[in-house]
DNA sequence: AGCACGCCGACT
DNA sequence: GTCGGCGTGCTC
């Protein structure tokens, strides 16, 4: 502690000086907050959003706790441990952050303290101690911690640095680099919308924009770039969470184009603990940032939030696989509600969500001003009569195009499975290769490469078929690599690139080339790709989830928007809907369809579904709980693994608030009566006995 | 999670 | 009478 402001009493007068804390234990049972004396000592010290330590359970041990509140009023009747420490000065939970944990633990019927650890970074000393000795020693004289510190007008200078880009390529007029001016949409939509703090969601402009000398990136990032330059320059932060890496990426080269570097605070999982604590320390200033970063960076503390923007929420990336499970989206609109940002959805393609989202009425739609889209050329799967060709199995339509196209620039081949033929099956009798030893898929990892199992790794050197003693082996599915492989003999003499997530590439020169790309691993070239081949379309289809029509869409047109301006996009084998709604780029009209559809199934997203697992008994109580509650209705219980049933729960929107705290309360019943299980002995349950898992991508 | 508390059986 | 089993529930 440096010399600051004694802000609380001494211990002498008024009532006891109670902190409330939320402790760091995965317990459901222990979400909720503890009252904790403040020691005369520690007065001052201890103040809302600082981590503690604090003693907890019988013995003299310590936990750590956030502070969450301080006051005089304990609603705690008992006597009152003391805190034991305070673990550093640094206000790391900003009451808004903790409003938004309880939110998205309460929707999800999940703890707080869960969504804090993947909110707040872990404390690094070393650069706790850099950061404190910069802001001592410098600019602001103040105290490092909670103090609202004297309003100095903060200048953030907006205006561009760099030059601007010579003639942009992309799909739709010229576009130039402006601070803050979003172009492509009709003129101040963007601005006002940010400005007033309004919800929408808009189409992304396809193409590709060179936002400084050499460095091309998807015309998306320029506009969420442009965005956030304005949100910036009228004294607000904005946050940008994207899927991944590479977009993230993509999006910081757009911003760095147009806001100095300081400006910018980058968190995502990849970088290092060091690293993403200093992003999340610099957040933490008077100053506002553009936050960029993948799903954490909803949680991000920011200052003076003006704009909360997500980039392909459709991506299942999006979705927190670790409890409470969160996705990007539904974070985003609890954060919108209760800070009063403004929220922009923006992607190519359109999600079911997002189209439910607009129909209500909760979001508005902001359209680019002249919606035009790739030149998309559905093609029905032929015999094709080229010898090359049909190696490659590309229809002969495709196959010239893409041929006219290589004398141009490169041309993009979007293939379905990542992979050297992840599946072999026997050619006997057709049935999939399973490992001799302990049944598992067998695959190949490159042409020369023995057979392998997919879970043990063994080798299946004299592999026989389990069904028929069949002992040579074909291919069910065909990877990047072979189809690499082929379309090299079936366009002699043409460079192959091949990008998958083994191999990421993320550029491509603008020369002739064959880039063979799995979906969602598509590399940018500069000016746009001369052609796009969206090969597997049959097999992406043919997966089967209730997502996958949406997903294909993205993925296509997400490819698509990749092309050179009235370059063709060849849509291999597919018609209907989908190859409708490529074609004319309304991928709204489709997601519009396609909800219409499962509103009459009462499948997600018309309601929310949620899977409840675990033994049978603490299950069926669960289920009990929540049958009264209107608007819900229940599948199974059913077998699932051994010992264990899940069942499935559907309910309203309007009454996900009843059927999370039902749930949590039988969770939190269960993990506090001790299971009896088998008395002789029974190996200690690993697990608890019943988990909850709400709107999970992957249920149906 | 630990760990104390408490209500039954078997002992000095 | 008292010791101690482990089932039950609390932890500010």
């Amino acid at each position: 502690m440096t010399a600051a402001e004694p802000t609380l009493v001494p211990s002498g007068g008024a009532e006891r000086a109670v902190a409330r804390v939320v402790l760091d234990s995965p317990l459901p049972q222990l979400d909720r907050l503890f009252d904790y004396a403040i020691p005369p000592e520690l007065a001052g010290a201890v103040v809302p959003g600082v981590r503690v330590k604090v003693p907890f359970r019988s013995a003299g041990r310590l936990s750590d706790a956030f502070v969450v509140e301080v006051g005089s009023a304990g609603s705690y009747e008992g006597a009152l441990s003391p805190v034991d420490s305070v673990v550093s000065p640094i206000v790391v939970l900003t009451p808004e952050v903790w409003r938004l944990a309880r939110a998205v633990a309460d929707r999800g019927a999940g703890s707080a303290i869960d969504v804090l650890r993947f909110a707040i970074p872990g404390r690094q000393a070393r650069v706790e101690k850099a950061h404190l000795a910069a802001l001592t020693a410098a600019p602001s004289p103040d105290a490092p911690a909670a103090a609202p510190s004297p309003e100095v007008p903060d200048s953030v200078p907006p205006e561009p640095h760099e030059g601007p880009s010579p003639a942009p390529h992309g799909v739709g007029a010229a576009v130039g680099v402006g601070g803050g001016v979003v172009e492509g949409y009709p003129a101040g939509r963007w601005e006002s919308a940010i400005d007033a703090r309004a919800r929408w969601a808009s189409a992304a402009l396809p193409g590709v924009v060179e936002c400084a000398p050499g460095r091309w990136v998807g015309r998306w990032a320029l506009t969420l770039a442009q965005a956030a330059a304005h949100t910036l320059a009228s004294g607000s932060s904005a946050i940008l969470a994207v899927p991944d890496y590479r977009d993230q990426d993509q999006l910081q080269t757009a911003l760095e184009s147009l806001l100095p570097a300081e400006a910018i605070a980058r968190t995502d999982a990849r970088q290092s603990n060091p690293d993403r604590y200093r992003a999340f320390l610099s957040c933490l200033g008077d100053e506002p940032r553009v936050i960029l970063g993948t799903r954490s960076a909803v949680y991000a503390p920011a200052r003076r939030l003006g704009l909360l923007a997500l980039w392909d929420e459709g991506d299942p990336l999006h979705a927190e696989p670790l409890a409470p499970y969160a996705h990007s989206r539904d974070v985003a609109l609890l954060r919108q509600e209760q800070s009063g940002a403004a929220l922009a959805f923006l992607s190519h393609s359109r999600s079911t969500e997002v189209e439910r989202l607009v129909e209500i009425g909760w979001l508005h739609d902001l359209a680019p001003s002249s919606p035009v889209g790739p030149r998309v050329i559905p093609t029905v799967q032929q015999a094709a009569q080229d010898g090359f060709a049909q190696l490659a199995r590309i229809p002969s339509t495709a196959w010239r195009a893409a041929r006219e196209a290589l004398d141009s620039g490169p041309v993009l081949v979007q293939v379905a499975r990542p992979g050297y033929a992840p599946v072999l099956a026997c050619q006997s009798c057709g049935q999939a290769a399973r490992c001799n030893r302990c049944n598992g898929p067998l695959g190949k990892s490159s042409a020369s490469a023995v057979p392998s199992c997919g879970w043990c790794g063994a080798l299946a050197a004299d592999w026989h078929c389990t069904h028929c003693s069949g002992e040579r082996l074909r291919f069910v599915s065909v990877g990047a690599g072979r189809t690499a492989e082929e379309l090299g003999r079936a366009f002699p003499g043409v460079r192959v690139v091949v990008a998958d997530g083994e191999r990421p590439v993320q550029e491509v020169p603008a020369k002739a080339a064959l880039v063979v790309a799995t979906r969602g691993a598509e590399p940018i070239t500069p000016g746009g790709y001369a052609a796009v081949l969206l090969l597997d379309g049959e097999r992406m289809l043919a997966r089967e989830s209730l997502r996958v029509g949406e997903d294909c869409l993205r993925w296509w047109s997400n490819a698509a928007s990749l092309a050179a301006p009235k370059a063709p996009v060849m849509l291999v084998g597919v018609g209907g809907p989908l190859a409708r709604a490529l074609n004319t780029w309304r991928q709204a009209d489709y997601a519009r369809g396609e909800l219409a559809d499962r509103r009459g199934l009462r499948f997600p997203p018309a309601v929310r579904a949620g899977t409840i697992v675990g033994a049978a008994e603490p299950v069926a109580g669960a289920v009990e709980g929540i049958r009264g509650i209107p608007g819900v209705d229940v599948l199974g219980p059913v077998d699932a693994e051994p010992g264990l049933v899940r069942a499935i729960v559907r309910f309203d929107y309007g009454s996900g608030a009843a059927v999370a705290s039902a749930l949590r309360s039988a969770v939190v019943q269960n993990a506090s009566t001790r299971r009896k299980g088998t008395p002789g002995k029974g190996a200690p349950r690993p697990q608890p006995s019943l988990r909850v898992r709400f709107d999970d991508p992957e249920i149906f």
